[in-house]
DNA sequence: TACCAAATGTAATGTTATAACATTGCATAT
DNA sequence: ATATGCAATGTTATAACATTACATTTGGTA
């Protein structure tokens, strides 16, 4: 079974968390540049929340902590930003859970399939290519056209799960 | 490419749409029966409500409709028995609209894709083994423990496909 | 028939998202 | 230097979706 196509796997607790962040940023500058958007300060720093963490983070979420400083900002203000990021590729938004993830490979443009963790939270992207082809295919013999495929599988991470096992035992 | 999955077909305008919501209702009486659980007045009425078109149903819509003569009910009298439904395996939730159908086959347990059209608004249900079985493979070999599959696809059914490509031509 | 548990009713509130309109700030034309 | 246009953001209100907490009714059964 190919791994390289887990284009954001779980990440251990203690790994250099600011790294992931500082990475996220960097690219996203590069894909404004290349779709010619700009990467205001707003959308910067709502990038920089949902990066906040390996998992999904709610559109109120981000408005709590889009200050200091900044007067508590109106949804739209986030929700424009989100808009923003979504179409630009940044981010992916999780429908289970009404709630948005940092994009694990925003330049190559990809359909991809989520595990998220119910216990911890956390979210892996993978882009199994043969799923989503099969999808796409099964859609086009009946005659339907795809535009967009949400795959996302709710469970237990690898951790979470044998944690469950060892209090069970 | 098998056919013999799809579980719930997109349906011609001009179908005996009766005949399905009273198929629903009979196979909902068997299943409660089989699983010792009521299929009481009002959860009878909400599947009905539910299966009022082959396509998602929003909570809200499911209050405006109960009546007439019952006074309009509050949330939880539709949301409990929207949980009911989704437990008994009679309905199935649609992530990506915040909506409920009427599903295809409540005796087969299954994991369904859904096929739904942003047009019409119709739903199509199939269950392809090969997708889930895929998709459950790659989740466990992460060491992921899958609790629930969520696949959606969002486009155009054959007739309204159709129907843009000749506004189009 | 008295009891208990399940189901339903009711009021309030929490959560997620968008509509509609005003303002700001920067680029460019006059 | 002023006016104009436009993208982004701010502001207010409200729509849409969902749950908590508690009261009441109902239906089966000891």
């Amino acid at each position: 079974m190919p791994d390289n196509d887990v284009l954001a796997p779980f990440r251990p607790d203690d790994h250099d968390h600011d790294a992931c962040v500082d990475d996220a940023l960097a690219t996203a500058a590069v894909v404004c540049e290349e779709r010619g958007a700009r990467l205001t300060a707003l959308r910067r720093r709502v990038l920089e929340v949902v990066w906040g963490r390996h998992g999904p983070v709610r559109a109120y979420d981000i408005l709590d902590r889009l200050g200091p400083g900044r007067r508590r900002a109106a949804p739209p203000t986030v929700y424009r930003a989100l808009e923003f990021l979504l179409d630009a590729g940044l981010i992916h938004r999780i429908e289970s859970l009404n709630a948005y993830v940092g994009c694990g490979d925003p330049h190559g443009a990809h359909g991809a399939q989520f595990l998220i963790c119910e216990a911890c939270g956390s979210v892996a992207e993978i882009d199994d290519a043969a799923i989503s082809r099969r999808l796409g295919r099964r859609a086009r013999g009946l005659g339907f056209r795809v535009r967009r495929q949400t795959v996302e599988i709710l469970g237990l991470c690898a951790p979470c799960g044998k944690e469950e096992d060892d209090d069970a035992g």
